[in-house]
DNA sequence: GTCTATACAATGATAGAC
DNA sequence: GTCTATCATTGTATAGAC
């Protein structure tokens, strides 16, 4: 088969990048484990980078789609939306997919913040792209849920997938119910006193993240 | 100067590493910029992944100690201590040292993300026992102003120190105030509500982060 | 103790045959 | 698409000068 190769490059990769990190993952390791030649690599993603990059696209896909499909309930169900059940949305996923990303022990979303680190301009760069459009239709519900500007959200959404991102990398399997609940809460308490602040409506230069 | 040595590897590599990232920066970079031979690096400081560790042992001493110092101007203020200023003194010399520290142009701390990649196991390790001391005593101090037990606030905490790191890769110089304002308020609201839900004194698993 | 010059194995990447 | 052979560059180790 062609299409196996790569599909096959990208789980073995996944798996040792979550277990080693990247740097210790070589490219002869991966390719030895897949059973594929080592020019392969470069040959389906170009470079090791770019291999990087492709394993995270792949689950960066599943969790937004999924978020913005739960959000989607979450409007549906009611017209000013419930904040609580918008910030579930947004986090649940997240930390589900942190624990029980397909087939491996769970560790991959511990990535997410290892991979801020090597090459922080390509990888960063795409995926603050890959979250905008979620993080816009997000912003959008959290200020009707609150009734207040979405400019004025921004940098509290920011504190809010800092947390999560944290988080991510620190939980395990049996936590995810218990750990999500408490993040809702925490991110719901800090939006709606910010909202109490700045009630006001002005617009401040974009700083996607 | 005997010492001169050490200390000039020790900036050239931050200001490389905050600039391109520790995998793109090469010993020899390092070592020609800062006008030393090639093996000083592992004469001085072992390898690689122990130079980069070195570059943030230096930075979280002066951050950790700015912290417990203020922490204890505030707890000397008062007897049931402000939450506002204990979250202060936990905030602000993170988000000042991320923009201005020591010379560079201040995108030292964007590495604290950057960080938590390559060497998880034993950088975020050592991080982590750095954290622990101060942890424990901002812990100590937010459960005496909330009246409630620190065991049930470290998630809390995690929550907040998430949310500081990611914000500390993204302000820039002239942010720091506001932002340091709005993050305390975030963490104020969120720790608060926290506590009202859970007033009793129950103890978790030692999860140090 | 510090520093230098040099050497080494392993890595990511590429070119070209099939 | 896949493979073999090969390249320049990397982090690290060592031997010896000051």
């Amino acid at each position: 088969m062609t299409d196996s190769t790569r599909q096959r490059i990208l789980d073995t990769a996944e798996q040792l990048f979550a277990d080693q990190g990247f740097h210790a993952t070589t490219l002869r390791q991966i390719t030895r484990e897949a059973q594929v030649n080592l020019a392969a690599v470069n040959y389906h993603h170009g470079s090791k980078d770019a291999l990087i990059l492709a394993v995270f696209q792949r689950r960066l896909d599943e969790l937004n789609s999924e978020r913005l499909a739960r959000l989607q309930s979450v409007l549906d169900a009611s017209d000013p939306p419930d904040l609580e059940k918008v910030l579930g949305a947004f986090i649940y996923p997240a930390l589900l997919l942190s624990t029980q990303s397909a087939g491996d022990g769970g560790r991959f979303m511990r990535l997410l913040m290892r991979a801020w680190a090597e090459n922080a301009t390509q990888l960063h760069g795409t995926i603050a792209r890959q979250y905008s459009h979620v993080m816009r239709a997000f912003a959008d519900a959290v200020s009707r849920a609150l009734g207040t500007s979405p400019d004025n959200l921004r940098q509290q959404l920011d504190f809010l997938i800092g947390a999560l991102t944290y988080t991510m990398a620190e939980t395990t399997d049996g936590q995810v119910e218990e750990t999500a609940r408490a993040l809702v809460r925490f991110g719901c308490a800090g939006l709606r006193d910010s909202a109490l602040a700045q009630p006001r409506q002005t617009s401040l230069k974009e700083n996607i993240a």
